[in-house]
DNA sequence: ACACGAATTGATCGAACGATCAAGAGACCG
DNA sequence: CGGTCTCTTGATCGTTCGATCAATTCGTGT
C-alpha cells in the first residue's frame, strides 16, 4: 500500500484497527461491539477510525473483506492442487483447509454463525459477496460425488453445514470448552478432518 | 404460579418478556440486545420488564433456566427410556433429542454459540449451572464407550461437540441457509441424526 | 365498603452510543 | 523554505442505553 513513511504509518493503524474490530465483532456482534471500544483497542481516537472507514457498518464490511478475500484465495489453491482427483479428495481437500482456517484464525467461523442467525442486511451483502461464490461451488461438487457414488447420499446443504460446522465449533467455543474441561489447546486439524473424512465418505451397503 | 386473575396477567406479562427476550438475546447476542425494543416487543412498559427482573443480566438468567431446566428435564427422560441399551443406542437417544430440541427451537442452539465464544461472568455461570451437569455426562458416556470398541476413537471432547454442532446448526443457520438457497423448510430431524450416527459408529477395521 | 399491596406506567437520571466538525501536526513536493 | 495535503485528535451533537423512582391502577382479603 502505502510507500510513504506517512502513509505507511496510516496503514498501520488501519490494519491495527481492523484487527480490533474483527476481535469485537467476533464475540459481541455487530450491534454489541462499539466503535469506541474497538479505537481504544486500537490505540486510535474514535475519530479516527471513522475517518478511515466512515461509518461503523463500512469498518464492518471492510473486516470481512480482510478476512474472506485470503481465505478464498487459498481455497483456489487448494482447488488447484487437487485438480486431478476424485471428488471426495477433492472435498476434502477444501475441507482440510477449512479446519485449518478455523484452527488459525476462530474469528472467521464466529463471524459467519454470528451474523447468518438473522436476516439483515449485513447478512445480505455477506452471502452475495463472499458466502455464495463459495458455498454454491461445493455444494455443486457433493452433488457431483453423489451421482457418481463416491459421497454419501442425503441432503447436500446438511452435508456441506455439517463440515463447516464440525471444522469450525471446537475452535469457535474454545473459551467455553476451557472452562468446561480445562483443556487449554484446541484439538488436532488432523482429528477435525478424520470426522470430516467419515460424514462425507460413502455408507457401506446395507445387507 | 399465579392462582388469582391479578397474579396470572402478572405471570403472562413476564413470559411474554421472556419470550421476546430469548429472540433478541438469540439474534444479537447480550451486549446487542436493549431491554427497551425487549420490552416493546412483549408489549409492555420498559420499567415493568425491570420490576420483574430487577436487571438486564437478571432476565438474561432467567431466559436460560427457562429454556435449559425444560430441555433437561427431557434429556434425563430419554435416558430412562433408553436404560437398557448400549452405549451408543443411548447416545444416539441422546442425540436425537439434541436434534429434535434445536429443530424445535434453534435458539437454544444460537444462545450457546453466542456466549461460548468468549469468557464472561455470563458464559462461567451458565457452564456450572446448565453445561457442566449435561456435557461431563455425555463425554463420559463416549469414554466409556470407546473402551468398550462400540464408539470411534478420537478425542471425546470434540466427538461431543462435533455432535452438538451437527445437531444445530442447520437449524440455527437458517436465516443464512434461506438467503442462500431459497430453502425455507430446514432438514428433517432424522437426516440430522442419521449424520450423526455415522460419526459415532466405530470405524471399520482397516485391512 | 375499604384499605392494602402487587402490578404497571411515564418521567428522568448519568453514561455511552454513532456520527460530525473544526483544528492541529507533520511528511512531502515545489 | 513555504504551501499543500493526508493523517490524527478533541470537542460536541442528538440519540439510546440500563437503571431508578414516584405515581397510578386495580384485584384481593377483611
Amino acid at each position: 500500500m502505502g510507500v510513504n513513511a506517512r502513509t505507511r504509518a496510516a496503514d498501520a493503524a488501519r490494519g491495527r484497527i481492523i484487527c480490533a474490530a474483527r476481535a469485537r465483532f467476533a464475540s459481541v456482534g455487530f450491534e454489541g461491539a462499539s466503535t469506541r471500544q474497538i479505537a481504544e483497542e486500537a490505540g486510535v481516537a474514535q475519530s479516527l477510525l471513522l475517518y478511515h472507514f466512515t461509518s461503523k457498518e463500512s469498518l464492518w464490511k471492510a473486516v470481512m473483506d480482510d478476512l474472506f478475500f485470503p481465505a478464498r484465495a487459498r481455497l483456489d489453491e487448494a482447488e488447484r492442487a487437487s485438480r486431478e482427483a476424485t471428488i471426495p479428495e477433492r472435498l476434502m481437500a477444501v475441507a482440510r483447509l477449512l479446519v485449518q482456517l478455523a484452527a488459525e484464525q476462530p474469528d472467521i467461523h464466529r463471524l459467519m454463525t454470528i451474523e447468518g442467525r438473522s436476516e439483515s442486511g449485513r447478512l445480505r451483502w455477506l452471502v452475495e459477496r463472499h458466502l455464495r461464490p463459495v458455498h454454491e461451488k461445493y455444494i455443486a461438487w457433493i452433488r457431483r460425488g453423489q451421482r457418481a457414488r463416491l459421497v454419501r447420499s442425503g441432503d447436500p446443504i446438511l452435508l456441506y453445514y455439517s463440515i463447516l460446522a464440525i471444522a469450525g465449533t471446537t475452535y469457535s467455543l474454545a473459551p467455553e470448552i476451557k472452562l468446561l474441561t480445562g483443556t487449554t489447546s484446541p484439538p488436532a486439524p488432523a482429528a477435525v478432518e478424520a470426522l470430516i473424512r467419515s460424514l462425507l465418505h460413502v455408507e457401506t451397503e446395507a445387507p
